[in-house]
This record gives structure tokens, C-alpha cells and sequence, in this order.
DNA sequence: CCGATTGCTGCAAAGGTTTGCAGCCGAAAT
DNA sequence: ATTTCGGCTGCAAACCTTTGCAGCAATCGG
């Protein structure tokens, strides 16, 4: 045995063919017993194995998907991963794909348009679904990559396509409403990125909630979701004379907090601010967030399962399913939305009684909803609407 | 027209030989187009890029990578992605491996040994090189594994490997140093995971440090390097009575914090705190978090380019690199350290006057390192050692 | 004892691309 | 006028796997 050979693991990897060739049958046959294991005789199988075993083989993905045309991999775009609120989606999709012998890839955007429909195009070839979260790209353009790869939609509601949403539309209507019931009357809305649905939709409810309340809301944005983009705003949050805030989401509402206490401000006493998405750091900060809490986790599990239902483009190969152009095969594209619920801890307090609006009325537990406590809300599994 | 039919984008994707037959060429110069575009005369390849424009051909990477062996994909393995830690790292490497057409794929190991190996078996036949970030799996397995795929080792020294780690040593070391010129005495150290490289390298320098300071250093560990982890010590740090606390990493740090503050101890005044890796969150915190700021985004992208560098197996295609089992094209692979800095905000104070251990003596200024400011130190590029 | 059935295996095409080699044509050199 | 060369393009093999089909032997039913 010459010294420079241990023959532990081969240099070149073996192949299905090496395989064959030292277990004696054919390549078909070594195939078989990897992806239809009841169709050859368990002896032989169980040689092919061993053999398989002691050769380090493993199949070629690219081989097989190049014929399957099915890649086992899925695709998670993400617009920032450093934001908080997306590592627990990813998490639950990574360990539902998992499950169902997929595997994930995450790629992130930095809250670009641009290099969100890059990366759909990169991804498209080498993936059998992509799940785009929290796009910032405008609704026909997803409709058109939608045709080059399935998708599913996260935190944005696409006509025809599946979506998965939270419903943040009743998670600012709560917050606007808990803030009411403190007595304040001049509020401010820290909006969201351009593009974010999420944003509008936010938007929409605090408005309505905000008239239907009797109370001003004015809007400030678009912004960067980061805490820098809502320290920014401390300043104009001052001006603005409001008593209350609602932020886009916790980090925004985090940096606020932090921008109003350089200028002085406290908060609650001075200014009450509620944020969305109870990420895990909204229970770190000084005060304690009060916040919208979204179920992330719920969405991620649910968006890998729509995209590998079997009713889904993936659950068929490729090979049998030559359809021609027609769109007569339209099937019904689901839609979930998860259940929000607003979570009370210190960030928000009655309002000042100095300001000339109402002063000092109403401080009232609020309502229907959880008083406070540092457990999650349980996870709300939300009402699916076919479209 | 019939209706149902506009032809907007082709239900089933174009190939190269459509693009081909369209263009009136050959499809190798097609190909060539692409790959090789100084090779087709202009004329024709304006043709060319025309008609696969037209058409929304997309070269198949799947069925490139099968004969070229390289996917253009890079492999990054993180323990953690909801840990604030790696995501700049991530982000990093991201736009490095951009930068030369390669994309990064990241998966998450819940901190798993297993699951870790099990990611890298899975990714080695879809990646040209995997970046191992923070393995909590054995050097041998290790070793083993880097026959496998190309590896680049992040947050661990591995003979013979490629590695990127931070200096932690000296950060512990500073740390300790910043402490014993506080007037602290007794020390305690929050190790982090099992088979973390890091937590050793933390603890020897640590241990050391405070030895030859005359100090006492006592380690509670190994733990869960989260926020729970850390807050789960706070009972045996009071217990032990010690004045200050060095912490494996910042989550840690932040949820002591906050587990002390339940048991109505204060920090700093009863007891300083500082933690590793600076992440954002350490500036966001009550009080601000005294920390060893690490040069993650360095990290990334020194890994990705240790990856992809010349001399890597990477560089050369598949085709030729047909070298049998002889180990004698040993490179010199290899291994960074990059600088750390001890950044001091208001996490630490001096050692309470009242206990038996030096009253109240000696505040002092921190010796070499920069004061507070909110600042990052500049990015360390540190030095490299041929192994 | 014959025909049908069952269980297993081999054969070969197919999937989309890259690339070494050879061929072609026109221009420059001799 | 012949040779040489360079620029460009076509040919076909190769990459590794899956899968419909056919073949074979043994078993079963009648």
C-alpha cells in the first residue's frame, strides 16, 4: 500500500455508473433503488446500498433535476435579514420544508425592487417555488415572474396568485383603538417602506379608525423600516405635537423611542408609541413595546404548504405536464390571512392631561384585549378564502 | 388572435435550441453567446441576444453546472440566522459573491451538530463551496467533510483548512482587563454552546487574563447563546456573588441583564456586564452595552473571497481537475484573525464600594481603548498566516 | 403442460448545456 | 497563384440521471 493513499473518501465523487459497474447491474437498477426502492428484488437492493455506502455516492442533483425537472430546492426572498421579524419565518419554512425533504434557500433584497426580481429570475432555474416575502416590487411585475416560476406571496395580497397575509389592517384598527381609549387625540403613523402593502394597508385602517375615533392622524413616510429610519423621525414626530404613534413596525417604533429620549421626550409620559410585529427584542427595550403581534412562524409553515400542495405546480413533474399555452387548467389559487392581535406593555400610557385635547380623560383598561403579559398570543391559524 | 391566447411569456421556458432554430444558427453558438461572447462574430451575436431576449430564454443552470461542475452557487451555513450576529455577515457575503456572479444560499442549523452535517452533504453537490460559520461539529467531521465540497471555516481554526475567526482572545482579554481596572474582583464568565471554537478561545483568554490580574474567575456554562440562556443565569450570578460578568456573546449579555434587573440588581451599579459582538441591539438597550465589537462583515467577505480566490479548488472547472487520489497539490491554505475592539458604553462601572474586595479603588480611564462614542471602530482588515 | 401473470432487470432515449475539434471562407503573405 | 492564417461556425460527445418499454425467469391458474 503506497503511503499517500488512504483511500478514505474519493477525491473524484463516485457515480451512479461506479456504483453499477462494482455491484454488478445495471445503472437503471441503482437508480431504482434510490427512487422507487419497491421495485428491485431487496437483495439486490440491499448490495446496491452497501456498495452505494462504501463508494461515498450521492446523487447528482443537477443531473436528476435536469431530467425531473424538479429540484427539491425551494427559494425565500427576503427583503432584509437583519430585520427581526423574519428569521422566525424563516425558521418555520426551513423546518416545514424540511419535513417534506425540500430544502430552502434565503436570499435578501436589501429592500431593493431591483434585486428582488434579479433574484426571482436566479433563483427561477435552479428551484421549484420561490416565496417572495414582503415584496417591495409593483403587482404586475410579480404576475409576470409568477408565469416564470410558481410563487407564493407573503405579506401582500396579488390578485390570482397565492398569498399569505397577516391581517394588519385589524392589528392598526386595535392599536388606534387601545390608543383612543388612552384619551389621545393627535396621532402620527410612521409608514412603511414604497411598495409595502403591509404599509398601505396599515395605513388605511388607522385612517379609518382614526375619523371613525375622531381624531387626527397624520402620516409620515415613506421611511426606511429600520431603527435608524424611525429615529429619523423623533424630530418631526416633536413638531408634529402628537401624543401617540403608530410605527410600521417595532424596529421603526424602537428607534423612535430611542430619537424622542435624546430630545427629551419620555415615553409613555410624554408620547405613547405602539408598534407591529412583536418581534423578540419588543420585549427588551425600555419600556416594553406595546405592539401588534403578527404570527411569522404560522406564515412561513403555511406558505411553504401552499406552494407544495398537490394541487400546486410542483406537486406534477415536469414531464408530463406539457400543456400548450392555453389557461384553461386555472385553478383555484388560495388565499390565507392570519389572525393579529395587539399585544399592551409600557410604551403606551393615558394621555398627557396638559395638551388641549381632552384632558386627561378616559384612562380605560382596554377592552377586548389581552392586558398584558409576556407570553405570545396563540398562533392563529386564520380563515383561507378561495379566489 | 384567439382570445385566450396572448403571448405574453411562454408557458414552458425556451431552451438554447429555440433560441438556435429562431437566430438560424447552431446552438454552440448560442452557447458560445453567452459564454464566450469574443468568440461570435458581433453581428451575429446581436442576433443572437436579440432573439433569446425575445423569447425570455434563460440559460438552464442545472444543466450547465452538470457539465461545467460548477454551479455558480456558494453554500453559507449559519448557526443561527435569529441571532443579530450573522446577519451582517450574511449580507456581506452576499454582496461579495454578487460581485463575481455567484450566489449565496443560506440555511440555518438551529444549532444542531447534526443538522449541520446533514447541510452540508445536502448543499455539496448544489454549491461549488460552502462557508461553515460557527460549527458546533468536530474537527474531524470537519475535515472530513471539506473532501467533500470546498470549505471555508467561519468562527473556528481548523488545521489544514481555510478559516476566517476574530480575535476574541484578545477581545476576552481587554474585556477582563477593562473589568480588573473597574476594581472588579471576582468575575464570572457565561460560556456559550457546546463545541463552540469561540467559547474556548473566550475562556482561555479570559481565565488567563484574570489570573495573572489576581483575579477570580468563575464560568457558568455551557449554555444556550440566547437571550434565555443568559437570563437563566442571572440567579447562579447572584449567587456567586461576583461583581462582574463577561459574556459570551451580547444576547447573552442583554438577557442577564435583564434577568438581574428582575431580581432587583442593577446594572452597572451592582454589577457590570459586557458581552461580544456588538451587534445593533447592544446600542438599543438600557444601559447601553458594553461589548467586544467583532468585524462580522469582514468575516463574510474575506470568507467568500478565500472561497472563490484563485488558487481555491473552485477556480478551476471540473473537466480538467480530473487528479486522481494523490495528496501532494497541498496548498497553503489560508488562516485570518481578524482584529476586535473592546467598545465601553454603559454597561460597566466600577466594583461596589461596599463588598470586601477593594473598596471602591481605583476608577480609572480605560487604558488604550477608545473611550465610548457610538461610533463602529474601523474595519479591522487583520493579518494572514500561511499555515 | 401451456398460457398468462408477476417480479425484477436491462436497454436506450431524453433532458439542456459546454467544448474540443474540424471545417469553411476570405484576406493577407509569399 | 498558392499557402497561411485568423475569425467564425457547425458537429458531436459528454455530463449524470430518470423512466417507458421490453425481455426474462419463475410462478400460477387452468
Amino acid at each position: 500500500m503506497t503511503p499517500a493513499t488512504l483511500d478514505e473518501g474519493p477525491a473524484v465523487p463516485a457515480t451512479i455508473r461506479d456504483v453499477a459497474r462494482a455491484s454488478g447491474v445495471h445503472i437503471s437498477t441503482v437508480s431504482r433503488t434510490f427512487s422507487a426502492p419497491h421495485l428491485v428484488n431487496p437483495e439486490t437492493r440491499s448490495r446496491v446500498l452497501a456498495v452505494a455506502e462504501d463508494l461515498g455516492y450521492r446523487p447528482n442533483r443537477a443531473a436528476r433535476a435536469l431530467i425531473t425537472g424538479r429540484t427539491h430546492n425551494l427559494g425565500l426572498i427576503i427583503a432584509d435579514i437583519a430585520n427581526p421579524f423574519f428569521p422566525p419565518l424563516i425558521k418555520a419554512a426551513e423546518s416545514q420544508a424540511r419535513q417534506r425533504d425540500y430544502h430552502v434557500f434565503v436570499a435578501d433584497t436589501n429592500e431593493d425592487p431591483i434585486a428582488e426580481e434579479e433574484l426571482v429570475h436566479a433563483l427561477a432555474k435552479q428551484v421549484d417555488g420561490v416565496l417572495l416575502c414582503s415584496p417591495r416590487m409593483s403587482n404586475s411585475l410579480i404576475e409576470q415572474l409568477s408565469r416564470e416560476v410558481p410563487l407564493v406571496v407573503i405579506n401582500r395580497q396579488v390578485a390570482g396568485l397565492p398569498c399569505v397575509t397577516m391581517d394588519v389592517g385589524q392589528g392598526a384598527r386595535s392599536a388606534v383603538e387601545h390608543l383612543l381609549t388612552l384619551g389621545h387625540r393627535r396621532l402620527a403613523l410612521l409608514s412603511g417602506p414604497r411598495g409595502s402593502w403591509t404599509s398601505r394597508e396599515i395605513r388605511r385602517a388607522a385612517s379609518a379608525a382614526a375619523r371613525s375615533g375622531g381624531a387626527e392622524l397624520t402620516v409620515l413616510g415613506p421611511n426606511h423600516p429600520t431603527e435608524t429610519g424611525g429615529g429619523a423621525l423623533a424630530e418631526q414626530v416633536r413638531r408634529n405635537e402628537v401624543t401617540a404613534v403608530l410605527a410600521y413596525n417595532d424596529l421603526m417604533a424602537i428607534g423612535l423611542i430611542e430619537g424622542l429620549d435624546a430630545l427629551g421626550m419620555r415615553v409613555p409620559q410624554d408620547v405613547s408609541v405602539v408598534g407591529i410585529d412583536d418581534i423578540a427584542l419588543s420585549r427588551l427595550t425600555r419600556p416594553k413595546l406595546t405592539t401588534v403581534a403578527t404570527p411569522t412562524a404560522a406564515a412561513g409553515r403555511t406558505a411553504v404548504d401552499m406552494l407544495l400542495s398537490t394541487d400546486s405546480v410542483i406537486a406534477r413533474g415536469t414531464r408530463g405536464g406539457g400543456r400548450s399555452g392555453s389557461t384553461d387548467d386555472r385553478r383555484t389559487t388560495a388565499q390565507v390571512m392570519l389572525r393579529t392581535e395587539l399585544v399592551i406593555r409600557d410604551s403606551t400610557a393615558a394621555a398627557p392631561a396638559d395638551g388641549r385635547h381632552r384632558p386627561g380623560a378616559q384612562v380605560v383598561v382596554p377592552g377586548p384585549h389581552r392586558p398584558a403579559g409576556p407570553g405570545r398570543p396563540a398562533a392563529a391559524t386564520g380563515g383561507v378564502v378561495a379566489s
